[in-house]
DNA sequence: TATGAATGAGATTTCATTCAT
DNA sequence: CATGAATGAAATCTCATTCAT
């Protein structure tokens, strides 16, 4: 990377960072150019030269979080078969732990509130989310060997993201029983089927 | 109830009727006064004679939402208590069946993303919140009678918010594979414990 | 008076005392009709049937003030001639000490900043200031006999509208010394001519 | 100063400038934004970038009108303390004369008036009006060396401020005299004590 | 590359006034 | 005589975006 590119990934990682803290704190529609270009230290016009638009700004937020997210399940591609549902449960359980995933549910609903209204958006979010379900998919049915890969991968999907919502509704939440029960849950996801026999 | 009394009843049913749906449609921000007024079929000045400001209207379309949710929930009260387990289940599972929802869920999203900014916001979500909760807790507790009722009614909480998230985040979702998958989650929510069996 | 009359005359008293609150308090263009209205236990669409407009209340309370001004005035015709002058120099000590004529000031001041624009308004403003310079002057220039009755007058005239507007601008300023001082520019105001002495 | 800052401090005035015509003609709460920036020659919005609001543009306007004034009498410390008595008689005299005053007489109108409800402007006019007391009283004590100075100096204030009330309210007032009076006036001001003489 | 002045459309809200009841 | 629902124009203010420097 030339200099000239190094600076230039550098600026607008200073503007995808001030954006993103302005989304959470007030909110994509109350967080106006001039106080992200404050945050990004550097002159709302100047932002033009990297984004083409607002949108731009939040496409490129959505981009870089959801390549995270991506790159979180990705390691577990590493991890052995045998461990694989240990290590997603205690993955679940972390983030009922660290609640700094508050922050980041904050600005997932940001997100998806905007994606409801803007394609563009929606198409990016729904690119990463099929790319992370077919990790899932493909650890859960070729690494794991389960059935149902795709059903499991959705179900166990709705316990992270219920989770943050969750957390968010009522912070007063009883940590410690709650974990026992995600860990119960994610293995009866994970686990060769017994479906039926409790009905 | 007086002739006149039931016509302001029926206006501010208008105007939350055409504010939920502006909402949905466009978010909170970008639903201007005009357009809910023009819904409504009424001057955007007139608005102001049943609502205090915009905020105010959010404010009572979350309280109505947050209603209605919690009386489906008041419903299980008249359950017997061992289908009670069931009959939650397939509430779920008739979440994932009906795409109504889905709609229910955009405005969801708006009002998640409201309550983290504004605070009389936040503070009706959480009074409905825990309302649902209180109920859940009971039937869990008193009717079916297991332990951890708290942390099992979270649990469950988690799996409707979860839901809908993912239904929203992928449309194309097999549905018949998730409900089953589902419907074992939900028992083993609701099941005796079992607890450290598999760990 | 028919009771149909005396409760009309009550009516318009209402919204006149209600309206002359909601000016000082808040302005004239503050003071919504809404509020005036509420204040005058009445609907704000009744009040139209004793008022055209906004303006002809305030036009209805400078004519209600402006009398009651020229009643005091006239009350000096009784006043035997000797001693108009010291009368008249305690009437503007009174003003001193009482600082209820603040409110008044107050309202006053709505008025001046109101009649620059309304030619109406300050029409009848005028009526009234020349009817009590009419009474002045006679009084100075009939009973007690003096020359330039005219300008005595409105240099008497100046006293009082600049003592109000000393006591709204300097709140806390030392009463007494202003007392003695007053009355000797009463005085001199008042006493046969040593003009050009001094020059 | 840099260019960018005379073009600041020039933009500023032209806003000040218009505003406060737009305020004489049409008070302040008729003279909306728009026709202040129409007549300020820019954009509405932009004014926004010099002012937080229209208040904002209001104290502006009170402190810089504020401030001329101070000035003015501040221009009486270089002046002989012989001649300071007749100097500032003349001043009086000079304000009957030239009727220009009256416009600036409206615009003080507007201030009093304004002042009445807002106590940010209420504090701005007191702040410049006790300035120019301690001047006055400062002259009137130290170098003619009087006593009662604060007397005086509220007394002869109260000349300047009725003046400008009087000739709003009697426009077609005699002014020649009234110059007469009001020199005699000020002298007995201006006089070493003989109160009580007269009673 | 960088600034920040400038625009102008659009947002929420207020309010004098009218009118059906 | 009395109400208060209803209107709609206008007010203040915000903000994404452009452009001269």
């Amino acid at each position: 990377m030339t200099g000239a590119e190094k600076r230039r990934t550098a600026r607008i990682s200073q503007i995808l960072d001030a954006a993103a803290l302005c989304f959470v704190e007030m909110g994509f529609h109350r967080a106006g150019m001039a106080k992200i270009a404050a945050r990004a230290k550097m002159s709302p016009g100047h932002i033009y030269h990297y984004f083409e638009s607002k949108e731009a700004i939040i496409a490129a937020i959505v981009d870089r979080e959801s390549a995270k997210a991506a790159e979180r399940f990705a390691e577990l591609d590493a991890v052995d078969s045998n461990e694989l549902a240990s290590v997603m449960t205690e993955r679940a359980i972390q983030s009922i732990e660290e609640k700094t995933d508050i922050l980041q549910s904050a600005l997932n609903m940001e997100m998806l509130a905007e994606c409801q209204r803007n394609p563009e958006i929606a198409c990016i979010i729904q690119r990463h989310d099929k790319y992370i379900r077919d990790q899932l998919t493909h650890l859960i049915g070729n690494k794991i060997g389960l059935d149902l890969a795709e059903a499991r991968t959705d179900m166990m999907m709705v316990q992270f993201s219920g989770l943050a919502n969750r957390l968010l509704r009522n912070p007063d939440m009883d940590l410690s029983s709650m974990i026992a029960l995600m860990r119960q849950t994610m293995q009866s996801i994970l686990t060769p089927d017994t479906i039926g026999d409790h009905v």
